[in-house]
This record gives C-alpha cells, sequence and structure tokens, in this order.
DNA sequence: GTGCTCGATTAAAACGTTTCAAAGGAGCGA
DNA sequence: TCGCTCCTTTGAAACGTTTTAATCGAGCAC
C-alpha cells in the first residue's frame, strides 16, 4: 500500500456528491437528513445507500453557519485536576445530552489569559452555551460575553451584581457546618486553614467558621487562621508542620480546612510528624472529593452538591439560550457535613 | 430596562455590517483580520474602529467552512475523574496552544456509546485530530475515523496492528520494576492486585510481575493473583478485605497494585484493619497520581511520563493532519519507579 | 377530458467568511 | 503628457448546508 493510499480516496464527500451519486437532488438528500418522513421509501433508501458508500460525514460548520447556533455547550473548568470540577462537569453532562449537545471540557489552569483564549475561541464558535468557573466572578471579561450574546453560567462562585446567572453553595454555611461540629467534639482551641482570604470561596468559609465559633461564646483568640498560599496539597503539608511545630499547649486539637487538597496534606503531615489524628488533631476538609473519603484516615468533610451544580447550571444555560423570557438567577444550593474518622475517633 | 433590552442590539455582526460601518469593502475587512499588513494604515483604523463599536465576533463556522479546516484539537478521555487522564491532557496542551489551536476535552466515562458519540460530533465538527485513550483500542470505529479522513491517535493503550498511531508506555516494563523492587526490599510473598485481565494494561503489568518473579527464580505460587472487578478506590478496599483475612503465615507481605486506586483503597483497608504499612504489607502503586504521593503513608508507584504522553500524542496528531508524508507511528515510553514510605518503612 | 389536490422532488437563495483576479489611483521617470 | 509600477481596494466566487417557494406528476372527482 503506496503512502497516497492511506489517505481518504475523497477529502469527504458532500451532500452535493451523495445526491449525484443518489441520482437525486441536493434538496433530497437534505431531507433525507432531517425530515425522512417526507422522502419516498425507495428513494431514502437509495440516498442512504450512497452515504455509507461514500463515507458521508455532516459538515457541522456549515450546518451551524445556516442555522446560526452549534450543537455545542461548553464548560471552562478552574482546574481540570481536581476532581470537584470534574464531578461538576458530570453533572452537566445530563441535560446536554437531553438537548442533543456534546459538553466541552476547557481548562483555564487558574490563568486569566488562558480563560479569556477560551473564551474568545467559545464565542467564535457561536457555542450553544457557556458555563464557567471563573478566575474572577467579577472580570468585565464575563459581562462582554454575555452582552454579545452567549448564554453564559458562573458556576461555584457568585456575582456581587445579578447581569448573570450563577449557581454557587452556601459557603459561610459550610463554615458554620464544620465548625459547629467540631465544637460539638468538644474542641476549644481550633484553627482553620486555608488561603488566600482574597478568594470569596476562602473568605466565605472563613466568616461562617468564625461566626460559629461567635454564637458558641467561644474566645476570639481561639480560633486561629493558619494562612496558606494556595489551596493544594504543598500548601497543606507546609501548614501542617507549622502546626505539628507548636507547643501542645497551644497547639489547637482541631483544623477546619478550606478544601479537601489542603486537608489531605495537613493529613500526611501530622501523621509524618507523630501526631495521631483526631486524637491529637482532628480534621475536616471541604468539598469531599473521593479521594477524602479514600484517605487512610476518612476524612470529615463539607459536601457539596456537585453534580447538582453542574445539572442546574446546564439547565439554566439551557433557559437562556432557548427562552426569549429568560431572567438571570443567582442560585445557591445547601451543603452538608459528612462526619468521618477524622473526627470522630 | 426591559428584559427585551437584555438581549444584544444585534444579533451578531458580520463582515458585512463592519464593512459598511466602516465604509469599506468586505474584502477590505477580511484583509484587516489575515493580512493586517496589506492595509493602508488610516483604513485598518477605522476598520478596527467599527470592529469595536459593533462587537464583532469572528464566526468560526463560516471560517472554518471556508478552510475546510478547524482550529481544534479534542481529547477523548477514559475517565475525567481519574487524576492520570487530565495530567495527560495538560502535556497536549502545549503543542495545541504553539499550533494556536484549542483543545477540547470530552468525557466518555468507560462508555463505548458515549465515545461513539463524541467521536461523531467531533468528525462532524472536522476537528484537526482527535486524541483518544478509547474503551477498547482495536474498535473498527477508530479506523473508520482515520479513513475517513480525521487524523487520530491512540493515549495510553497499543494497537495489534500500525494503521493507527499510538502512544503508550511499556506496562510490562513497569510491571517488572514494581516488583523487582519488592524482590530487593527482601519480599517472597507478593500479590498482584487488579483486574479484569482483559484490560490490556493489567494484563502488561501483571506478565511484567510474572517475568521479575520468574528471574529471581522464586517458587510461582508465591506471586498470587487478588483479582479486581475495576481499577478503582472500591475495588482496592475490597482486596484489601480479603488481604487482610488471610491467616498471617499465608499473606503476602507486599502487595503490587495495579494503578493507584487501587493502591489507595488498599492502602485504607490495611490501615483500618491493624495491618501496619510497609511493615506488614508493602504496597506498590502505579501511575503515580497526585494522590498517590499526598497519602498518609506516601505511596511508591511505577511513574508514567504522562505529560510526555500527551506532548507526544499532540505532536503526532499535527503531523499526521499537515504532513502528507505522514506515516504512523506507535511510540513507547518507559516507565519508572518512584519509592517512598509504602515500599520503604 | 378537465381541473384539483396532494405528495414528492427540485431549484435557488442564504448563512459569513476567505481568496483571487482585477481594477483603481498615486507617484514617477522619460 | 504618457506609460509604467506599485500599493490599496474591490467584486465575485466558493465552501456545505438548510429552507422556502415552486414545479412536477399521479390520482381522482366531476
Amino acid at each position: 500500500m503506496s503512502p497516497a493510499a492511506r489517505r481518504p480516496a475523497s477529502p469527504t464527500a458532500s451532500v452535493k456528491d451523495v445526491a449525484a451519486a443518489a441520482g437525486v437532488s441536493l434538496g433530497t438528500v437534505s431531507n433525507v437528513l432531517n425530515r425522512p418522513d417526507r422522502v419516498a421509501a425507495g428513494t431514502r433508501e437509495r440516498v442512504e445507500r450512497a452515504m455509507n458508500e461514500l463515507g458521508f460525514v455532516r459538515n457541522e460548520s456549515a450546518r451551524s453557519l445556516r442555522s446560526g447556533r452549534s450543537r455545542t455547550l461548553a464548560y471552562v473548568m478552574l482546574d481540570a485536576g481536581n476532581p470537584f470540577f470534574t464531578d461538576v462537569a458530570r453533572g452537566s453532562e445530563g441535560p446536554a445530552d437531553d438537548g442533543d449537545l456534546s459538553l466541552f471540557l476547557c481548562n483555564s489552569d487558574n490563568r486569566a489569559g488562558r480563560e479569556a483564549a477560551h473564551l474568545e475561541h467559545l464565542e467564535q464558535q457561536r457555542v450553544q452555551g457557556i458555563l464557567i468557573t471563573p478566575v474572577d466572578p467579577d472580570s468585565p471579561t464575563l459581562d462582554a460575553v454575555v452582552e454579545r450574546g452567549t448564554p453564559l453560567v458562573i458556576v461555584d462562585r457568585t456575582r456581587t451584581d445579578d447581569r448573570i446567572c450563577s449557581v454557587a453553595v452556601d459557603d459561610v454555611l459550610g463554615g458554620r457546618l464544620a465548625v459547629e461540629h467540631l465544637i460539638d467534639q468538644g474542641h476549644t482551641r481550633v484553627a482553620f486553614v486555608g488561603g488566600p482570604t482574597s478568594i470569596g470561596q476562602v473568605a466565605d468559609r472563613l466568616e461562617g467558621a468564625r461566626r460559629a465559633w461567635a454564637d458558641a461564646e467561644l474566645p476570639e483568640d481561639d480560633l486561629t487562621l493558619v494562612h496558606t498560599d494556595s489551596l493544594t496539597v504543598a500548601a497543606g503539608r507546609e501548614a501542617g508542620e507549622r502546626i505539628a511545630g507548636l507547643a501542645s499547649t497551644r497547639r489547637p486539637t482541631a483544623a477546619f480546612c478550606a478544601n479537601d487538597l489542603i486537608a489531605l496534606g495537613l493529613l500526611q503531615q501530622a501523621t509524618r510528624a507523630g501526631l495521631a489524628v483526631p486524637d491529637q488533631l482532628a480534621i475536616v476538609g471541604y468539598d469531599d472529593i473521593e479521594f477524602a473519603a479514600a484517605a487512610a484516615v476518612p476524612l470529615t468533610s463539607v459536601r457539596q452538591p456537585r453534580h447538582e451544580l453542574g445539572r442546574t447550571a446546564a439547565l439554566l444555560v439551557l433557559d437562556e439560550s432557548s427562552n426569549p423570557q429568560h431572567v438571570h438567577q443567582q442560585l445557591t444550593f445547601e451543603p452538608e457535613l459528612v462526619a468521618r474518622t477524622s473526627t470522630l475517633g
């Protein structure tokens, strides 16, 4: 077989080629594709045979150029490496499938530049809608996309205004649940581990923690803040070092981490330093990713309804794209505490 | 503001609209877009102003209809929840960016049906190339895609023939490395934990393990097979139960797991059952995902060059799409053992 | 046989872009 | 002033599909 023979005989057969092969007009081929009931059975069969023989593949570009809209939904993820976001993506697949749309995932990797590039490309593709967990939910870039006409829903972040749909989880409540649980377990010296607090999520979770603490009328100074630079396993390990280094009389007996990655890092470092979990240090994470339950000491964590988050966001973006009466909504879900060994002993 | 006012004034401005607004012909607008150097500075400026005022967004459908190719690469992942695959995807981003292409991720979720649906949609979109970790690398569906003209590279799976490009890692060698390491550590009763062996990867890793065992002239029966139904954390836990239940005289002193998810499940269950890792049970995983290093007892694991895997696959698919002389290649990389506490004590 | 209706098929236009040959016009040397 | 070149701009065609109005032919009632 010569190398040339490897290439397809015809670059790609078009509707016109199929029409010629089947001896009908091009309009008829289109009818077979779109309203098969209006085509006589014999003709239809002949056309279908021609399609198979030629290896006809519908050209989606031409299709959506003509129709003005594509059959695609996209989710721009903040971090493809964090299982939380892939779970959200999974939740969006249902509504996408129902609407016969493909769901494409893009990874912004926490970089505004990449995010902007993806958004631009998606707008150019005229996707039906965009779901996005943005680097900055208040960025005007997002407003611009909406103004130019592409439906867009913010996922897992909230906007301070109501010009864009968003779907999020009540992080203040989540923080409260975590700390109330620790208080119930008898802890009176607790650390909040996380940062930077410029991230809305982190600030909210801390706020919730503080409110729970205040409500229990515990001394303000006994809820300490162990700051991290990022929400990663490495940052958790590093925080663990600092905590383990404290004199046991000053050391908190429990840590509430801003997410599970930090909690896992903290758990690892605590174990390494010889601190028993939960006896000497109880740990609560956030997100309840699969690996939280899979840790050697299963992690107590605040679960977000991430599947529901993705599903609702997809439904919202579909409504925005198809319903002229659409009104932007900001939805909030409630998190739930899942207690496991890392706080129960 | 009336609800109607929320909708964009003009659905979307086209090149023609821009031309009219700037008082030039439509060809000139196109020149501004594609060969700005051939347009007089004043004209260019006027056109660019018009574009901004109208919120002009290039229509990618029309563009790729005209040019016959799109600016998109896609990676169809087997399981978006497994960090291994998202890491591979990250590796592909470099070449994609260099070629000024967007990389879209699709999740087949291990289901042939979803995979086929994604492939069909991608063909219709006339993507430049497809990277795929397929449910079944020998499925004729893949050949059909290639024959119809879309460049396609199989990632992390090998084909038995050479009609398609593939990029994989030598799993037999990986299995050998893992077991040689355990033998070096003095283990003489080892379990291979994984399954189903119908998956090529699993069979290869087991084969490598057996060869290392044979080369060391250890009794065949002392390398046991603990079968699992899938490569998940849950399956690992379940296998852990079975191993922990064995009498200590018959129990293997080390386990080589077919992937890290199983290893993490096994580690968790062993800990729960009071088996000390690595003293009573050493554990080796496979893939070296981030969570392997982050476990309470950091896992020894066989690292695959997953970033390199993704990068090479992307380069290969780009070559196939742009180089008429392209010859299909099946590349194999070498894995590497990363020794950590779970085998070193 | 004429005139209708109805189902099947067709021809032509349109979507928004890129490209290419050709036209327009300015500047310049002779 | 003529003729030439060179730079800029233009007009028209093409990509593959969908859609709409129009055409065709057969069957049927009168």
